[in-house]
DNA sequence: AATGCGGGAATGAACATTCATTCCGACCGG
DNA sequence: CCGGTCGGAATGAATGTTCATTCCCGCATT
């Protein structure tokens, strides 16, 4: 068992799935990139459903990793929001092909289940977000929404936004990224 | 040729896909729930491609039609926000099955050219949404962003909650309806 | 040191399945 | 009968998966 290979294995499925979706990501095609045989694949994943569900959740874990470097539930809510919005732009400014990943399995049978979700936990008690959210309720610093519309205002634009950015049309520039959060939070708040 | 049977196949069609996705959705079953035959769908359809896209273009046509019912572009820029959001909000909510084909053809080959515009227009020059921002932006009603990104505050809010309410996760009732489509103009107003 | 051996890893051609599309015979109104 | 419409089995291309075979490398024997 060879960890490089099974880490080109899913390198080379994240990049022909994030670019050209899951219709243009055939398994001959998966083995030809990462340079291995197409037999090769189901010695390290027992199907393509696995390969890429697990793809998924080592992004989920990277991600989550990254937004909550330097978060403190400490911090006054305002703040609290605007790390995490600002977290979650910085990372797929620097990884789109992951935020196109995560976008393309969510849309797919393979995330149908799993959508619920959004883009991060709410898996069980530890989603930062819903907590953040139930304590700006608590504290009457947001509107009075039900939590998952408070998401909805808050994550809403972001990822409309970054598929702007990763497509083109305009350029997520740190500065436009504060702006864009500081507009969300104006949304979110009382 | 029968446009009774026309309607039929791009009903099932409609179904189809926006319940079980695109890959859900093979000819053969299309024309089994229309009531037809298999080869029948090719008397009114050159393929599958131009099935999928004519009842985009169809679903597109609806759509505007439905929020542009008394839609003034006389009256202040708020009242003009507030009313296409809470018209697209009612439309989708009214009819989930077309919001779920929409998104289904934006994030799928089919709809990756067309991508650029949003859900509704930017085709060419008579798009209201990009002119009331235009105009919201002159008049300095709305915060000085590119009006993309102007967009993404908007809609992405609304698209987010209205697969929650699709899905089953929140009730949009009139009123929360009223209270996202304010908030989503919190998020833009200057 | 050279040789032969064992076994896990890798391979890619072959297979089974799924699906869009085609084609030809059945059917029906006139 | 006959023109045109319909139906659904047949077709061929694409794709996920399997499996018999090859390859590679460490070790034991001489």
């Amino acid at each position: 068992m060879n960890p490089e290979k099974r880490a080109d294995i899913m390198q080379a499925t994240l990049e022909l799935i994030a670019e050209h979706g899951f219709h243009g990501a055939p398994m001959s095609l998966i083995a030809e990139r990462a340079g291995v045989g197409a037999g090769t694949i189901y010695r390290y994943f027992a199907s393509k459903d696995v390969l890429i569900n697990e793809l998924f959740l080592e992004l989920d874990e990277k991600i989550k990793a990254q937004i909550l470097k330097g978060y403190s539930t400490a911090r006054p809510i305002r703040e609290r929001f605007l790390h995490l919005s600002c977290g979650l732009f910085g990372y797929f400014v620097e990884f789109p092909l992951h935020f196109r990943y995560v976008e393309q399995f969510h849309n797919s049978p393979y995330g149908a289940a799993r959508r619920r979700s959004k883009i991060l936990g709410e898996a069980g008690q530890d989603d930062v977000f819903k907590s953040l959210f139930a304590d700006g309720l608590q504290q009457r610093a947001m509107k009075e929404l039900p939590v998952l519309s408070l998401c909805s205002l808050a994550f809403g634009p972001m990822f409309s936004a970054i598929r702007d950015h990763i497509l083109g049309f305009i350029e997520l520039t740190p500065s436009l990224i504060a702006q864009l959060a500081e507009a969300c939070w104006d949304g979110v708040k009382r």
